[in-house]
DNA sequence: ATCTGGCACTCGCGGTAGTCGAGTGCCAAC
DNA sequence: GTTGGCACTCGACTACCGCGAGTGCCAGAT
C-alpha cells in the first residue's frame, strides 16, 4: 500500500512526525508553502526554527516534503500525503449535528431508491466543501421477476423488466402492424412463463428455445422479439453502473486556489467526464471491500493528478455494490474527509441492507 | 422583441449593417476587439478606413457597439448580437454530414426514451463546441394506466405506477407485518378498478374514497396508504421537469478566452445548477413555442450575464413538450448555434411524434 | 552529540518606468 | 461624402529594483 516510499535511512522518530503533521495540517487549511518560522510559534514545537529547517531538510530527503523554490517554504508531497493519511493523522468523525442533519436528509427520501445516491453526493459536496461522486447501487446478477408489455397507439408497445428489489427497466418496442393487445398479453403470459425468476444469464438461454419457432406464428415471433430485445437491456444495464455516477459539487473544488488558473481545473473535468478511470477504480476496490484513498499521481491518468479521491464501496457484496466517495485538491481535508466519506457509506449500506431483510 | 434598442436617428443604412456584420462575424471567431483597418482588409469594403472608423462611431452611438477603452478596437454589445441575430445573419444549418451522423446516434438510443433528452445535449455540445442543455419531454397532465405491488423481502413492496406512453415511476414502500401476497394482489386489483386510466387529479378525487373505509381492515389500509404515496409521487413527478435538465460540454464553454479568469466560469455554473432561472423561462417558451435566444443581460438573473442562450421547445403542445438548447459565451456563433438547435429540436419533436401516432 | 543563534544568500512578488504599436478621432483637402 | 495624414491614447509587454520570507550552513553553547 505504501507503494515504496520511504527508501532510505530509519524510521521518522516522533519529532520529525510531529514536524510533517504540522506542516500538512498548515498547508491544508492555509495552501501557502510553509515555514520553519511559522511552524514554531504556531505549533508550540520546544525547538528553535533552525532545528526545524532541519528536520524539514531531512523530511524532505526522505521524499516526504518538496520545495517550490530555494527560498519558499516547504510543500507536501503525495508520499507525505500518504504518510500522513496512515500513521499521523486523526480520523475526525462527523459531529453529531450533522450526522443527525444528514439522516435527516436521507429520510426524505427514503422510499426513493433511485434518489439515494444522488443525495449522497450532494451531502458529501457540502459537508466537505470538495466535490461529492456516488454511483448506484448496481445489482451483481439482475434477476427477473416479470415482463410487462403496454401498447402506446397502435405500432408501439412499451416492454418493462420488473428486476430483483423492484428495479425497473423499460425500452420502447415496435409492434408488427395489426398486433392486438390479446396477443401482447399472450405473448406476456408466455415471457413469464419461461422466464419469470431467472437471472440474465439464464434468460439467454431459455430464449433460445424461441429461436425455433414457426416464423409465421404471430405470437412466437412477437415473444422472441421481446426477449431479444430483453436481453439486450439487460446487457447495457449491466454494462451501465459507472454510467449513472453522478457529482455534485464540483464547483467548490473551483473555489480552491491551486484551480485558479481554470487550466488543471479542465483537466479535472476532463477525467470526470470520461469515465474509464472510474470504472477501473471501482473494479479494484469492490475486491477489498473497504475505504480507499487515491492520492495525485497515485492516480494514473494525468488529469487526476493534482486531485485526491477518497472512494467507499456500500451495499452487499454478493448482491448490489455502489461507491460514494469525494474528490479534492490533494490538499484535502483527510480527516474530515474520510470521516464523512465512512459515515455516508455505512448509512448508504443501511439503506441498501434495509432492502434485503 | 427588440427591446427599445436604436432609439436614435434613422435606420441603419446597408452599408452600415454590412460594417456591423463584419465586426460581429470578426468578433464571434476571433474574441479580439477589432479594428477599421483590420474590416477594410480582411472584408473587402470599397471604402478606407476613415470611412470605416465613422461608421463604426455612428454604430456606437445608436449602442450596437462598444470600446473597451479609446484605442481598442469595436467589440459588439448585447444590443448588436440582438440586432445581428435578428436581421443580419443567415442561419446556417447543419451539414448534411453532420446531420447523417446525429440521426445515425439518434438511431441507436431509439426505443430508450430516457436517452433522447441526454443524447440532444451531448450532440448539441459537440455540434456546437458549446454547451448543450436539455430536459425530457414532461406529459401535461400524467395519465394512470396501472399500478403494480411488488413484495421485496418481507416488510418492503414496490409500488410502480405505469403512466401513458409507458413512462414508469417507482417508489418504495413499507409494508404492514404479516401481509402477505395475497394481499398484496387484492389491494393492487382494487386500485387499478378504481384508478386505471384516470389522470392524477382524478385519482386523488378516487382515493379519497378510500379515506372512510373501516380501519381495521387490513386491504382497505394497505389500498389507501399505497394511493397516498402514489399521489406523492404524481406530485413529485408533476414538479420534476427542470430537475431532470442535463448538460454536457461545459468544458467547451471553459475554453473560451472570455472565461479564463474563472471567476465568470462560476457564476455561469451557479446559474446552471440553481435551476430556478431555467424553470422561469421554460414557463414564458412554451406559450409561443418557437426557439428563441436570450443574449447576455437579457437574461435576468446576473449569474448569466456573460452568456447566450439558444431555446427550443419540442413535443407535442398539449401533451408533452421539453426544451433543448445551446449555452455559450454571448460570442457564441449563432448562425450555426441556431441552425443546429433547430435541427435537433425538429429530430425530438419527431420521435416524441412517434409515441403519439 | 545535539541544538541554537547568526548570517549570507536566493528568489518570487509587487511596484515603477519605459517602449511599442494598434487603434482612435479629427481635420483639411479632394 | 470620402480620404490621407497626423497627433494622441492607452493597454500589453519588458526590464528593473527593492523587499522580505525563507533557506542552508557554520561556529559556538549546552
Amino acid at each position: 500500500m505504501t507503494r515504496g516510499i520511504r527508501r532510505s535511512s530509519g524510521p521518522l522518530d516522533q519529532r520529525a512526525q510531529a514536524v510533517l503533521r504540522a506542516v500538512i495540517d498548515e498547508y491544508i487549511t492555509s495552501a501557502v508553502p510553509v515555514g520553519s518560522q511559522l511552524l514554531v510559534e504556531r505549533y508550540r514545537l520546544q525547538v528553535s526554527s533552525a532545528t526545524v529547517r532541519a528536520i524539514l531538510a531531512e523530511l524532505e530527503a526522505e521524499g516526504l516534503l518538496s520545495h517550490p523554490h530555494t527560498s519558499a517554504g516547504r510543500v507536501p508531497t503525495d508520499a507525505g500525503y500518504r504518510f500522513y493519511v496512515e500513521s499521523l493523522m486523526g480520523e475526525v468523525p462527523l459531529s453529531a449535528i450533522e450526522q443527525l442533519t444528514i439522516r435527516h436528509q436521507f429520510g426524505q427520501v427514503e422510499f426513493a431508491t433511485d434518489q439515494w445516491f444522488r443525495l449522497a453526493a450532494t451531502t458529501l459536496a457540502s459537508a466537505t466543501h470538495s466535490a461529492g461522486i456516488a454511483t448506484p447501487a448496481k445489482p451483481r446478477a439482475a434477476q427477473i421477476r416479470r415482463f410487462e408489455l403496454i401498447s402506446i397507439g397502435d405500432r408501439m408497445a412499451s416492454l418493462i423488466i420488473v428486476l430483483n428489489e423492484g428495479t425497473l427497466k423499460q425500452t420502447l418496442f415496435a409492434l408488427a402492424p395489426g398486433t392486438s393487445d390479446a396477443d401482447l398479453e399472450e405473448a406476456v403470459r408466455r415471457l413469464n412463463a419461461s422466464c419469470a425468476g431467472r437471472s440474465a444469464a439464464d434468460v439467454a438461454e431459455h430464449l433460445r428455445w424461441f429461436d425455433h419457432a414457426p416464423p409465421d406464428d404471430a405470437i412466437f415471433t412477437l415473444v422472441r422479439r421481446a426477449g431479444d430485445r430483453a436481453l439486450r437491456l439487460l446487457r447495457e444495464f449491466d454494462a451501465a453502473s459507472v454510467e449513472q455516477l453522478f457529482s455534485d459539487g464540483l464547483l467548490n473544488v473551483m473555489a480552491a486556489p491551486e484551480f485558479a488558473s481554470s487550466e488543471k481545473l479542465r483537466r479535472v473535468f476532463e477525467a470526470l467526464e470520461n469515465r474509464a478511470y472510474f470504472a477501473e477504480l471501482f473494479d479494484t476496490v469492490t475486491v477489498d471491500g473497504g475505504l480507499r484513498v487515491y492520492i495525485g499521481r497515485e492516480n494514473r491518468p494525468d488529469e487526476m493528478a493534482d486531485v485526491s479521491l477518497v472512494l467507499a464501496p456500500y451495499g452487499r457484496p454478493g448482491a448490489a455494490v455502489g461507491f460514494v466517495g469525494v474528490l479534492g485538491p490533494t490538499r484535502l481535508r483527510y480527516p474530515q474527509a474520510i470521516g464523512t466519506v465512512r459515515f455516508v457509506s455505512g448509512l448508504m449500506n443501511d439503506l441498501v441492507d434495509h432492502l434485503y431483510t
